[in-house]
DNA sequence: CCATGTGTACTGTGTGTGGTGGTACAGTAG
DNA sequence: CTACTGTACCACCACACACAGTACACATGG
């Protein structure tokens, strides 16, 4: 089930590509899985169909998702995404960002830690993506 | 020192918020210290007066910086900046989005969780802002 | 008094992104 | 042939960002 929040900042697009990626690293939505067609999920979330379009491409541009011409889109085996400069870059981005939007919030070290700890474990993530697979 | 980066994916106003910010989080810019004026500031960044008003603006709408009219800007005491709700939605936010983030990345939690200890540590923040002032 | 430097507030103008609306085309299944 | 699929366009509007210029009130040093 994909939702979409008229109070949250970030573009409906990106709600869409979160929230669909969240799942596939979940184990929520597993390989082989069909998606809700274009034109379908664009009429549940009251939304333009090149707007979760968008959303698709984007996800079948970084691998998550593979498109069979006239049949839809479905959720692709887990493989590696992005290389070890790319991977290294993208999770300093991650943690700068982190840092500056928590660093007037008066929180302890020890708190923001213990409460990324809670959220991450929580989400038990497949981790199999770059091992383990050919 | 102010600077900014042409290859950062974020606005030229709120690098020089974070780093300003950052500055003043880590001690580097002590209370009453003046900051360089908003056109000595975009002359040196080679970059509109306008941008730098701007962000000049949140800082001070936020309170870390307080205005002496006909004078200049300057780094406010210390203070409790949000409420407990705010707090707590914002660091929510960080965390949803931080995940978000390094969600394709295949990184063990454990692994992220050490980098982010390693890097929250090495700011090495002055948290004395809501408790022990008047 | 006057010139200079300070923040602040406007009014434009241009560019890029996000979203919507519509049309069109190739591939697949019934 | 019909209906569904993804994909690629086009046009339009709204908004944020950045730049450019002007103006005003304040404080300081001549």
């Amino acid at each position: 089930m994909i939702q979409i929040s008229t109070g949250d900042s970030r573009p409906i697009f990106r709600q869409i590509v979160d929230s669909i990626r969240l799942q596939i690293a979940t184990g929520e939505l597993e390989p082989g899985t069909k998606l809700p067609s274009v034109r379908g999920l664009a009429m549940q979330l009251t939304v333009n169909t090149n707007t979760v379009a968008k959303a698709y491409n984007e996800l079948t541009a970084q691998g998550w998702l593979e498109s069979r011409p006239g049949l839809g889109l479905f959720v692709s085996k887990p493989r590696k995404l992005f290389s070890d400069r790319e991977r290294e870059r993208r999770l300093n981005e991650a943690v700068q960002q982190f840092i500056n939007q928590v660093i007037g919030l008066d929180y302890d070290p020890d708190e923001l830690l213990q409460r990324l700890e809670r959220d991450l474990r929580a989400l038990d993530i497949r981790s199999a993506r770059s091992a383990g697979n050919e």
